[in-house]
DNA sequence: CAGCATCCAGCTTGATACTG
DNA sequence: CAGTATCAAGCTGGATGCTG
């Protein structure tokens, strides 16, 4: 097959992540969702309880929240702390993995904050050509 | 407002990510989305021609990757260079800003590749105890 | 080969209401 | 407080057909 003598020796994964059954596919779209991304870096900052990220997490409804901790949850990212008080309390907190995977992103992230100049400045260059026709 | 007091010294950001107008959301998006990972990470090996890359990315479609290409390249990750043959020849390349990102990006597609198999375990294991209710 | 335009099914999301 | 259940709406994305 073509596709794979092309990239065998350029491929660095144990996996193939470009692959469409690829097992880290689906966690990697938890850590790198809409709301999965935000919640792991809020979380790396410290523990915190239910509302308290709903707050955070800015525009995150209750509904979306709750799925996402449950995805990381399941995936061994994020550890669930549940206190059989009333009214209850529960917090979450990063496992060992989960701050590995969130120090990852986080750098990510800053790369991209730190050169959103850089990013800004191309968008008008491409507007400016496409905005012409 | 307590929100504000709570998290300005733990802050490392910025511009405020958590904030939901945020203009690094959408460019983060644009790199963390679907497609946008695995099209980054895929012409990080090297440069690719668009059916070159279709057939990298397992399961994109033509619309997809052209809608994700035309977002990298606006947002000045991606250079696109036409050469006017018939028939066509289109290149597509990291800029080295999206080098740069792509590294990230890989750092953690790796790290979660690598640790896979503490996922797949926290899943058993979250599944079990789910699995009987 | 390298795309764009259109259509539409279905999944994701947000709002709302309710429970322990 | 910490969620679950339900439902409508809108956006995502795949299939198809066409252009240069």
């Amino acid at each position: 097959m073509e596709t794979s003598q092309e990239f065998t020796q350029a491929r660095e994964f144990s996996y193939d992540v470009f692959a469409r059954a690829c097992p880290s596919r689906g966690t990697l779209e938890h850590v790198t969702g809409r709301w999965g991304g935000l919640t792991l870096c809020a979380l790396h900052e410290r523990t915190l309880r239910f509302n308290e990220l709903r707050r955070r997490v800015d525009g995150v409804s209750e509904k979306m929240l709750s799925q996402t901790l449950h995805a990381l949850e399941r995936d061994g990212l994020v550890h669930r702390e549940a206190q059989p008080t009333n009214p209850p309390r529960v917090d979450y907190e990063l496992t060992p993995l989960g701050h590995d995977v969130a120090e990852r992103l986080m750098s990510l992230v800053c790369l991209v904050e730190g050169r959103m100049d850089e990013v800004l400045a191309a968008r008008e260059r491409y507007d400016a050509v496409r905005g012409a026709r």
